[in-house]
DNA sequence: AACTTATCCAACCGCCGCTAC
DNA sequence: AGTAGCGGCGGTTGGATAAGT
């Protein structure tokens, strides 16, 4: 792994503490838990692997298509997309584009379309700035439409006939967060109901 | 069977925005 | 106004394992 592997014990402490003092307050968790762990790492360990109801094992395909939708919307901004996708996590959805949709992007034909799109999928991949808010996420969706389309066109016929007002639908199954609708929502809502006009 | 290469994914790192002081 | 501390995020790393030769 990409750093010292949790133990089986690791684990179970983290978990019992998180159940019994909740989430947050994560510098106090280490401590309370009696673990040799920084705050980032036990709470990366919670949100990616310990919590309940991650779904683990490969992406459907009604997941990938929302993922290239939601990213050509939102650009690099995981979190964002990963809370319309029940079960999967930030990380989850980051390690499959980066793992399989990038290669696809990159491995598709270099028409000239496609290279504005490659440029597009560059400038998302920079560093956050103030740049990720909403002013310039129309411009990235308008150059993402050809890479959306290369990518639609490799999926199944079924996931391929997906009208866009399916794939907002499938926004408000998600669990638990849907109470808790904040500006990012309301932002990336306008985003979706823009795009599907 | 042994070795090399590619792929996957958990974990770490550094930065950012927010808040309290 | 400045700043320290915190939670949160995205980018990157590196070990395990699968696939290929």
């Amino acid at each position: 792994m990409g750093g010292v592997a949790w133990t089986e014990e690791e684990d179970y402490l983290l978990k019992k503490c998180i159940e019994r003092y909740g989430e947050g307050k994560w510098h106090r968790i280490p401590v309370l838990a009696g673990l040799k762990r920084c705050r980032k790492s036990c709470r990366l360990r919670w949100l990616n692997y310990l919590r309940p109801n991650i779904k683990r094992g490969s992406f459907a395909a009604e997941e990938v298509n929302l993922i290239i939708n939601l990213h050509s919307l939102l650009g690099n901004r995981w979190s964002l997309i990963a809370g319309r996708l029940p079960g999967r996590t930030a990380n989850d959805v980051k390690n499959y584009w980066n793992c399989h949709l990038s290669k696809k992007l990159n491995s598709a034909p270099q028409s000239e379309d496609d290279q504005t799109a490659a440029a597009a999928t560059t400038a998302s991949m920079k560093p956050r700035s103030p740049a990720h808010a909403s002013p310039n996420t129309q411009q990235e969706t308008s150059m993402w439409e050809p890479f959306h389309d290369v990518q639609v066109n490799q999926q199944s016929k079924e996931v391929a006939a997906e009208e866009p007002e399916t794939l907002v639908g499938d926004l408000e199954f998600d669990e638990g967060g849907s109470s808790k609708w904040d500006w990012d929502d309301f932002i990336f809502d306008m985003d979706l109901w823009a795009a599907s006009l």
